[in-house]
DNA sequence: GTAACTGTTATATATGTAGTATAACAGTTG
DNA sequence: CAACTGTTATACTACATATATAACAGTTAC
């Protein structure tokens, strides 16, 4: 797991890892069961502070990615993944809304933008296929 | 052009107020040329400070959604609208791709997701044919 | 038992962003 | 001249981000 941040982004570094995580999760490399390093060596090998890991995995844990425990650590999601929640499609949904508005503004058509998530859906779940 | 704010939202104002002025220019309630009240006016109809209106017409001035002239105000672009440069592309992605990934995590297929992106297109280029 | 680790909590600080408030300037319009 | 326009400057509050240091409680290995 090669976490990649970026300190300019305007996305705030917890949020980054986040999604790495996510992603992880999505491409398969991270599988369920399988362990993260602790808060304090997630921190030191990628150089920020153990609260700002910490919160990243508590987000985590609170929307059922991982699971924490005192003795394991912290490990994917062994049981099952968290589903499709109303709370989960509404916010889905209002991050989607205005990154199609502009795609319609710049001129996209809807096949394009069809196919720009199939791209990218391919994108994250062949990534993972590799590492297996 | 009614502007709906959630206080309650971790999306600062500016920006919810420039994603909807963007969905109302892809749902073509907003037309090229077609004027946007005055950053005092704004302000006091949906009750918020002056400079947070003009935060975010200074961003989509930047962006080439609008333009603004001392004589006329502030207006819907007239020519033609931004378009798709390298910058957007990246940061589209940037933002689509946690989207998509949270979404394989919680058990969406490819078609599933396809659809949501093509009801909420045509939710959006339907909405504003009421209006004309 | 002690040492080294785990997540967790508390406190403090620095920094940046968001939002409001008030005021003024320069230009346009009626 | 009066009333509007966008624009700029300044000041302030509030909050989120990120770091730093420290401690606590539990687990694991020697």
């Amino acid at each position: 797991m090669i976490i990649q941040l970026d300190m300019q982004s305007d996305v705030p570094i917890y949020n980054q890892l986040m999604n790495q995580i996510i992603e992880g999760i999505a491409s398969g490399s991270l599988k369920p069961g399988d362990p993260l390093p602790s808060v304090r060596s997630m921190a030191s090998d990628i150089g920020i502070n153990l609260h700002t890991v910490n919160k990243a995995y508590t987000l985590l844990k609170q929307e059922g990615f991982i699971q924490i425990h005192r003795q394991k650590g912290v490990v994917i999601q062994p049981d099952t993944m968290p589903g499709i929640t109303p709370e989960y499609q509404d916010k889905r949904n209002a991050y989607l809304k205005p990154i199609i508005a502009e795609a319609i503004c710049r001129g996209l058509s809807e096949e394009q933008l069809l196919q720009i998530v199939r791209d990218m859906h391919n994108e994250i779940t062949q990534t993972g296929e590799e590492n297996v």
